[in-house]
DNA sequence: TCTGGGGTCCTAGGACCC
DNA sequence: TCTGGGGTCCTAGGACCC
C-alpha cells in the first residue's frame, strides 16, 4: 500500500473535434472546427490541425476562418459526444470506483487501491489510452500525481497524447518555476492580483507569506498557499451521490440585437419553455427566476432576478416570471443576449395535481414534452414560433456532464 | 462580420424579525 | 424618542471552470 494517494487526471484531446473526424473519415488529418448553429458563434474546439493555424477555442468563427481559410466548419452534435463520453467514463469504471467526472471530456480517478489489481498507475493509464484510442480513435493526456490538483496540472503538461507522472518528491522543483495561472482555480483576475504582489510562479505563491495572502484574499488566502506548495486534500468525489443540480438556465446570443418589446418576449417565451421543460424532466421545480440581458456594445449587461412564494417549473408561470421582471427595467440599448435561469430548486416527487384544470394542463404539457423529446426542440409550442433560423444556436458546452443532470441533450 | 453557453461558489449589503 | 446585536433571506455582481 502506498503511503500517498495516486490520482489521475484524464483529458481528451481536443475532444468534440476528435469524435467528429473518427465519425467522418474525410476530416481525418485536416483543420476542423467545431461551432454552435445560429449566426454569432464562437470556436467551441478544433482539431490540432487547424490549431497549427492559429485557431484557438473561444474565436469568432469569422476570425477562425481568416486564420486559416481552408478551416472546415461543423456545427456540434450533442448526442455524440455524450453518447461517446459515457462509453469512455463507464471504461475508467473498470480500473476504479473512485471516479469524478469533472465535465464531458474530463475526469479524476482514484487508483490508490487498484494497484493491487493492476500494479502500476502507468499500467492503467497505458492501458486507458490503448483501449480509448481503439475503441473511439480518441487520443487522452493523463496526469498521475498524489492529488486531484497535481494530476490536473500533469495532464495540462504533455498535449496530445501525454502521460505525465509528478512524483511526491518532484513537486518541489516542478512548482519552482510553474506559472500560477498553470493551476486549476487560478484565473485570470486572481493571476492579475497575485502578479501585482510580484507572484508569478507557484514557488512564490507557496513561500508567500500566509497572513499577506489573507489580508488580501480573506479565507481563500491560505488555500492559495497551499495550492502554491501543490497541496490538496480534496477527495476524488464520484457524482452520483450528491450531485444535485443547483440551477437550470438558458440563454441566447440573438442573430441582430432587438429592441422592441415584443421581439424579446418571442425570445423570452422560447428561453422560458427550454428552461422549463429541462426542469420538468429533471423533476425539479424552482423559486427564483433570473433575468439576464447583454446589450448591444457587448459590456454593459444585468441579472436581475425575482423569488416567488411557490416553486414553479412550468413554461408558461416561467414566463410570466420573466416578463414580470423585464416590465420593472428600463432597457438603454438594444438586446444582444437573453437569458432565463431557474434556482431555489425543490427536488420533487411525482406529485398529484389538486385540482382538474391543473391536472390538464399538466397533462397537455407532459404530451408537448413528449413530442418534443420524439422530434427535436421546439416543434409543439403554446405560445409564438420562431423562425427556424432564430432558434438560436444548438447549445454545446463541454462543461456538461455526460450523465449527470447537466447532460441536456435530447433524448 | 467582432467577442457562446452551461454551470458553481463567494461576497457585500439591505430588509426584516426577535 | 435613542440605540444593541444576531440570524435569515434576498439581490446583485464577480470569479472561476469546461
Amino acid at each position: 500500500m502506498p503511503e500517498h494517494r495516486i490520482c489521475m487526471h484524464i483529458d481528451m484531446n481536443a475532444f468534440f473535434a476528435s469524435v467528429e473526424q473518427q465519425a467522418n473519415p474525410e476530416l481525418q488529418g485536416k483543420p476542423i472546427a467545431v461551432v454552435g448553429g445560429g449566426g454569432r458563434t464562437v470556436i467551441t474546439t478544433s482539431s490540432y490541425e487547424a490549431r497549427a493555424f492559429g485557431v484557438k477555442t473561444g474565436m469568432a468563427k469569422w476570425e477562425a476562418l481568416r486564420c486559416c481559410p481552408q478551416l472546415i466548419i461543423v456545427i456540434g452534435d450533442n448526442k455524440k459526444y455524450t453518447y461517446t463520453s459515457s462509453r469512455i467514463m463507464e471504461m475508467m469504471k473498470e480500473y476504479t470506483p473512485l471516479i469524478e467526472v469533472f465535465s464531458i471530456d474530463e475526469a479524476w480517478l482514484d487508483v490508490t487501491h487498484s494497484l493491487s489489481i493492476f500494479g502500476t498507475a502507468e499500467r492503467i493509464a497505458y492501458l486507458l489510452k490503448a483501449r480509448i484510442k481503439e475503441s473511439f480513435g480518441i487520443t487522452c493526456s493523463i496526469g498521475i500525481a498524489p492529488n486531484k490538483l497535481l494530476a490536473k496540472l500533469a495532464s495540462d503538461m504533455q498535449k496530445p497524447d501525454g502521460l505525465t507522472v509528478i512524483k511526491p518528491e518532484d513537486v518541489e522543483r516542478i512548482l519552482e518555476r510553474m506559472p500560477i495561472k498553470e493551476l486549476c482555480g487560478i484565473g485570470k483576475n486572481m493571476e492579475r492580483h497575485l502578479n501585482m504582489m510580484s507572484i508569478y510562479t507557484c514557488g512564490e505563491l507557496g513561500r508567500c507569506d500566509e497572513a499577506r495572502l489573507t489580508r488580501k484574499f480573506g479565507i481563500i488566502g491560505s488555500r492559495l498557499k497551499q495550492m502554491g506548495q501543490g497541496v490538496d486534500d480534496s477527495p476524488v468525489t464520484p457524482n452520483e451521490e450528491d450531485d444535485e443540480v443547483k440551477s437550470v438556465g438558458h440563454s441566447m446570443t440573438l442573430r441582430q440585437d432587438v429592441s422592441k418589446r415584443g421581439d424579446i418576449l418571442k425570445y423570452l417565451l422560447q428561453l422560458s419553455e427550454m428552461v422549463g421543460r429541462r426542469a420538468r424532466r429533471y423533476g425539479v421545480s424552482g423559486r427564483t427566476i433570473t433575468l439576464h440581458v447583454r446589450f448591444a456594445d457587448f459590456y454593459s449587461s444585468f441579472g436581475k432576478q425575482n423569488t416567488l412564494k411557490s416553486h414553479i417549473n412550468q413554461s408558461d408561470e416561467i414566463y410570466k416570471a420573466a416578463i414580470a421582471i423585464l416590465d420593472t427595467t428600463e432597457l438603454p440599448q438594444p438586446v444582444r443576449q437573453l437569458g432565463v435561469k431557474l434556482s431555489n430548486l425543490k427536488y420533487q416527487a411525482e406529485q398529484l395535481s389538486l385540482f382538474q384544470e391543473m391536472q390538464k394542463k399538466s397533462d397537455a404539457i407532459k404530451a408537448m414534452d413528449s413530442v418534443n423529446d420524439r422530434f427535436g426542440e421546439f416543434k409543439v409550442t403554446f405560445g409564438s414560433l420562431l423562425s427556424s433560423e432564430d432558434k438560436g444556436s444548438h447549445v454545446i458546452s463541454p462543461a456538461w456532464r455526460p450523465d449527470g443532470i447537466r447532460n441536456v441533450a435530447v433524448k
